[in-house]
DNA sequence: AAAAAATGAATGAACGTTCATTTACTTGAA
DNA sequence: TTCAAGTAAATGAACGTTCATTCATTTTTT
């Protein structure tokens, strides 16, 4: 007998959600967003096709489901770090950017999800909304800390709006060609050009060899 | 009678061709890449569905010849910027920047075509394959231009590839916040950030004012 | 007249959704 | 604890729609 078998009703209804969502997810990157049926998911999932439509009500819920499934992860993945007593600014940066790159963000399936969404967000307000709720999110807690840093250095002639978006889109960038050319752009190698962003925009605070 | 009607077979068959690839971008940018059908470009063409199977053999066919299209269009501006005599490294980098946020490159609409592509490019290694190339003959040829700089001023520690990629990165991170948050992300800003970028990495030769 | 370009109705495969039915779980009285 | 009644979860075949593709025919160009 499975784990699954022994669950009580309402943690194995929450969990056949999330297995609907996280197939989702798999068909996106294996498949493309305009391949994905609801066939293919639930065949993934192990569940029969009628399940996904009682729990998402149609397959634009099940869309909308997953790409508010990423968004949460993103954003208590901000909150996380946030939250944790960090010695100074220019760490906390460093810690936001370390986690960027971390396998738990920039994975291929993930980042081949994002931008899927991404992808249709022009033509899809409700995509665009939440994708762009992400990015307000993280830049303005960046904006903040560059403004911290510009606050104590002199750093003279510094828009801390300016760098803080520069460092948020040199970060989609970075996943963007991750995805397209991995081989070209690594993990390793991803990371440390963010790192040198924030090195040559703040090198009384920030070291190219950081980590 | 249109002017349509006055050219020769050859060009008429050319500008339908040209015709149908424009009205997929336009369906692509307005319904989303997953919601386009032969009928909606087809009759946003004003030609009958028949017609773009006779020219593309297929939809996937139509796809690949407008992804093809919009690459093409591409690099043909990197080559005619390249080949117009620069004063300096600096400035060609400066030219190269301008050409990205300008409105030939930098609109919604092509924007929405591109990411369109780089949303499905992990599950097709043709969409792959050409996004990769464009991003190969775009970074390459900065590379140079920085390697350039960097042999004339004295940067220590600084290696090309990683500015070459952080630029490139960046300039793609900013298409991405210009489709998704345009009311917060300006061409004019996007431009500015990259400039600071290259401004903040050669500071000797380039200044954050520069256009 | 011959060739090329273009049409669009017809075709059949693929897909999302529905719902009558079955299976699994929860509850509470004996 | 046991069991029956009630509720929730899950099934999957059937349905209707949408879509890409085809091709016999018409229109236009050489």
């Amino acid at each position: 007998m499975t784990q699954t078998k022994q669950r009580n009703g309402a943690d194995a209804k929450a969990e056949k959600r999330e297995r609907l969502i996280r197939s989702t997810m798999k068909c996106i990157a294996n498949q493309g967003m305009s391949s994905v049926t609801m066939a293919s998911v639930t065949q993934d999932a192990g569940v029969s096709m009628g399940l996904a439509n009682l729990h998402f009500k149609s397959k634009e819920g099940l869309l909308n489901e997953t790409l508010a499934y990423v968004h949460d992860q993103y954003v208590s993945g901000l909150e996380r770090i946030a939250s944790k007593q960090q010695n100074s600014p220019a760490d906390h940066l460093l810690e936001q950017v370390k986690w960027d790159f971390s396998s738990k963000v920039a994975n291929r399936e993930l980042l081949a999800v994002w931008f899927a969404f991404w992808g249709e967000a022009k033509s899809r307000p409700t995509y665009r909304q939440v994708c762009s709720e992400r990015d307000s999110l993280m830049t303005d807690r960046v904006q903040q800390l560059c403004q911290q840093l510009i606050d104590e250095g002199d750093y003279p002639g510094y828009d801390a709006e300016d760098i803080a978006i520069g460092l948020c889109c040199l970060i989609e960038g970075l996943w963007l060609d991750m995805l397209i050319a991995p081989q070209k752009v690594s993990r390793e190698r991803a990371h440390r050009v963010a790192v040198n962003y924030l090195a040559t925009n703040f090198p009384k605070h920030i070291s190219r060899a950081s980590k």
